[in-house]
This record gives structure tokens, C-alpha cells and sequence, in this order.
DNA sequence: TGGCGAATAGAATATTCATTCCACCGTTCC
DNA sequence: GGAACGGTGGAATGAATATTCTATTCGCCA
């Protein structure tokens, strides 16, 4: 029926507003009522149904389809699938950087967009942490660990570096620290030593490792109030914690960065190095 | 039947995953399966129909139906819309995002301009990465390592959680290496065992840990290939290098991201193990 | 004005969907 | 040990949906 330019069929927003705006002289009366409708409601597109989508816009559930077959979709509903993708991606900056990617040569090479992969990944990991870490909450958790004589770090496996990274800066700020679960078998005695005044700060993505949640939950039990990053409201650390943080890494090839792990441990050992000095100064 | 406490039945997302995480210990098994699915992949709610979000939450419909009854909507239909309120109301413009960082800003808080600071600054780091690294010598590096038998890994004080975060990989990706610095002592021991076979990674940034320049050193001299990650084409661990690449990080408050090097890191790692993936099926 | 083709409206249809219902299972409480 | 109960899986149901089909209208040119 209608000539399936499968060549030239939009497949995201950016292009199917592209497609609208150029052919949108060309359309019959109706077909331009809904482009226009579409472009000023993208929102309503994505969420409605064609029903009523067609009665806001003042026209037949069936011009909707024909709309959509009119620009090479088999109907409405993959039409519909455009405007939905155009919310879901709709990380900031994200368009942008990915072009910035794509423009020099890496992915040219084998290894080119493995590369891209990881740093695309690192950046919305990033664009993500900024909105989803409340500012209260993160002051709160700097002052736990201000306020602690011996800050505990709690983190094994892919976590670990986080944790060796924090212990190397609080080496260097002066901070008292003791990180749990180095060596094998010597944790228990460690963990044997808090006492109410120290704090601990815990790091564990899914898959979480058995011993990190166990070693909260027995700091916790010991009334030692527990600061943790982990990756879902439902992770097994939140309930042994006074504080935590719910952080979403993106991923590249199922390998999660660690980039706004390591922005937030970086910014939580700095912030808790500055408010002590601070403090010390008042007295 | 479901007592409707019409009361309390949360009207936004917000409200809806503080009830959630509330009443998350009581939930029967299957509806804290939803639960957690639910508040880990919203996105998939808010678009997917009742049968595919049971498929990929693995559960029957007729749960996420009562799923939503037990926390008093009428169906899944209304709380639905609870999620697809959520990508509405999410700022859709750029510049109004731009607004919305910095008026849902941490920086009225003492300790979140710190936490800006550093997201900044890790952002800063890889839109610089892209451009600094060469696609060509990735590859040269990738070749390197991925031909060695062993790989020795070698960093210290700040960069050690980048060589402690690929030896974690490496491991999980069935690649032999080796870590040269963990304990004192050891070392030389470790590295008297490197043939030609081998290759090592290096990572020092300014101020360069004099031992991980001479073990550098000690390598290149025994023909050992030595892929190397630093800050400057004047650092000493250079002259050691068959390939080594500059990566400067941004920094805040004096304390340099990680996140550039982070990336490069996992990106080098998964390179390499494909590379072998792949050579290993050519034969 | 009359005729022709594209465009449209609106009913008809087939599909998909959320919801309901009921039988089964595992616990708990007499 | 048995009854009661909440939880669960899975099929049945009826509503709602996108799409198709056809009669009608509209615009255009002779």
C-alpha cells in the first residue's frame, strides 16, 4: 500500500522530527493536525492511548495510524515506541557526549568501542549520581563519620578499590581508619575492637558479598552507626545502615563502571577530612 | 478484602518507594519481588504492559495486580500512573536541567559543593580522556597484554585501586596476572620470576612512588613489555614504556578524580580479555 | 456542473490487555 | 493431626485497544 521506504524510516526522536519538519508542507489537513500535535505533546503520544491521543488532538484514532504508516511505521504502536524511547533516554548530556564519542576515530578500531563503551558508561553513571544522592542525606553521613574516633571501611571484591582509595586519602588527611576484610581470618578481631564512638562506611553492589552484609549487620548490632553505598533500596546492606545511598552504575557489556562510586567516596572522604578540620578549629 | 486505607496511598513516586521500602520486611516473597523490580527498573513500569513486566520481574500478572492492591490501588492500571507521572514531571529541557542542578543543588549545604566538585571534576576527566587517548596505541597496548602469559600489575599509594579493581576483573575474566606492591618485601621475589613472556601494566601519577618507577625499570630491562598509564610525557615512568599513555585528571580541592583512569582501566581489561576470547576460537 | 481520486470519518473487527477467579501449596494455630 | 488462612500460579473473562474496512466527503480540474 503505501510505499515502504524502509530505508528512511525514523528511528529516534530527533529523526522523526526531522522526517515531520520537512515533509510537513506536503501532508493533507488532518496529517499536519496531528504532527503538530505530536510535537507539542511528545509526551502525550508516548503515554496515551490512540484513543485518546485522537480526541486531544481533535481528530480519528484511525488518522493516527495512518499518520504512522504515512511515515513508514507499520502503525501506531510503533510509532508510539519512539516517543517512549525519547523519555527513557532522556539522561542529560547524554546525546551530546555520545556524538562527541562517535566523532573521534576509537570505534574505527576493534578495541575503539570498548573503549567508547566504558567512558560513555562513566558518564552517565555520573549524570545520574548528581540527582540521585540527596544533599541532606550526604551531609547526615559526613557527619557520622566526622564525628567517629575510628572509621571503619567496609568492602570486598569489586568494591574493594573504592575502600583502598578512601584509605589511601584519609592516610593522607590524618583520618583514624581501619579497613575490614584485607587478609583473611584477622576480620573478626578487628571488627572485635568497635566500639559506640567509631563509625563504618560499607560499599556492596549486587551480587553482594555475604561477609561485607554480615560485618554490618554485626557493627550495626553493636550499636556502631553504618554509612553505606550500595546499588538498590532493597539490597540487604540498607538494613544495617543509618545511612545509605542508592547508586545506580551504568554499564558497559554487563561491566559496571565505578566512576560515581568513586566521585561519591571521593567526596565523602574530603567532606568528612574538612568538616573535622573545621570543627577543630572552633575549639 | 484489601482494607483500603484510603488514606494513605502514596500520590507520587517519592510517596510510593518510602511505603514501599517501609513495609518492604512484611511483604510476602513474591510481592517483594515486584517490589525490588519495581523500584530498580521504574522505566520498564512506567511503559511495559502488566505481561511483559511479569515476564522480565519473572512472576505472574495477576501478582503485580495485587501487588498494587496490597499498597491501595485499585489495580495495576492507577499505579501505573504513579510511574508515569515520574518521566513526566522529569524536566524535559536542557537548560531547565542545568536549573535543576543547581537549585536542587547540594551546594546550599556545607558539604555539597564538595560532592559537586568532584562529580564536576570526574566529568571533567573523561570528556578529556576521549580525546587524549589514541585510538592506535589502545590497540598496540591491548595487542601487548593481551599476548603476555602473565600479567604484572603495578601500582601504588592513590593508583592502587586501579591495579586492585583490574586484578579483580582479570580474575572473574579468567586472565593470569600477577600483583606486584601488595605486601612489602615480596616483591622483588615476584618480579625475579618475569620472563619475556610476560608483559606488565604500570600506572604512577605525580608525585611518581619511586618503587613502582624502578620496578618498572627492572622490567623493561629484562625485555619485559611495559604498557604504562601516567600524567605527563615527562614522567619517568615513560622512558620505561613500549606503550604508555598520558591522562591528566581534573581535579577539586586538590584531589584528583579517579574516574578517567577508572575507565581506562576496565576498558584496557575487557579489551584484552575479548582478545583473547577471540584468538583463542581462530584456533 | 460533473466527475475523479485522494482524504477522511466512523463503524466493525481481531487482538491484546488487565483483571478476576479458583484450585493448589505451605504455614500456623488450635 | 487437622482446620484455617494467606500466598501463589494459571487459566478464564470481559473490557479496551489498535487496526482495518467501507461509505462519504472534499478538493481539484475539465
Amino acid at each position: 500500500m503505501a510505499e515502504t521506504d524502509s530505508i528512511d524510516i525514523p528511528q529516534d526522536f530527533d529523526g522523526l522530527k526531522a522526517t515531520i519538519l520537512e515533509r510537513k508542507a506536503q501532508l493533507p489537513k488532518r496529517l499536519r493536525q496531528v504532527a503538530a500535535y505530536a510535537l507539542d505533546h511528545p509526551d502525550e503520544i508516548a503515554f496515551g492511548t490512540a484513543a485518546s491521543i485522537a480526541t486531544s488532538a481533535d481528530v480519528q484514532p484511525s488518522t493516527l495510524v495512518r499518520f504512522a504508516q504515512h511515515f513508514g511505521f507499520e502503525g501506531f504502536s510503533s510509532l508510539q515506541q519512539i516517543f517512549r524511547a525519547r523519555l527513557r533516554e532522556r539522561t542529560p548530556g547524554y546525546d551530546e557526549r555520545l556524538k562527541a564519542l562517535s566523532a573521534n576515530d576509537h570505534s574505527k578500531l576493534e578495541s575503539g568501542s570498548i573503549f567508547n563503551g566504558f567512558v560513555a558508561a562513566a558518564h552517565r553513571s555520573l549524570d545520574n549520581i548528581a540527582t540521585s544522592v540527596e544533599p541532606e542525606a550526604f551531609e547526615r553521613a559526613v557527619n557520622i563519620l566526622a564525628g567517629a574516633e575510628t572509621i571503619y571501611l567496609v568492602a570486598k571484591r569489586r568494591s574493594y578499590p573504592i575502600s583502598g582509595y578512601m584509605a589511601y586519602a584519609f592516610g593522607k588527611l590524618k583520618v583514624k581508619y581501619q579497613m575490614v576484610g584485607t587478609a583473611a581470618g584477622i576480620d573478626d578481631d578487628i571488627l572485635a575492637m568497635v566500639g559506640p564512638k567509631d563509625a563504618a562506611f560499607a560499599v556492596s553492589f549486587s551480587p553482594y558479598a555475604s561477609e561485607s552484609i554480615n560485618q554490618a549487620k554485626f557493627l550495626a548490632s553493636r550499636k556502631v552507626p553504618v554509612v553505606s553505598l550500595t546499588d538498590s533500596a532493597f539490597s540487604p546492606l540498607a538494613e544495617s545502615s543509618t545511612v545509605w545511598f542508592e547508586l545506580v552504575e551504568a554499564d558497559h557489556a554487563g561491566f559496571r563502571s565505578l566512576s560515581a562510586s568513586m566521585a561519591f567516596a571521593m567526596a565523602l572522604t574530603v567532606a568528612v577530612a574538612e568538616k573535622r578540620r573545621r570543627s577543630a578549629q572552633e575549639h
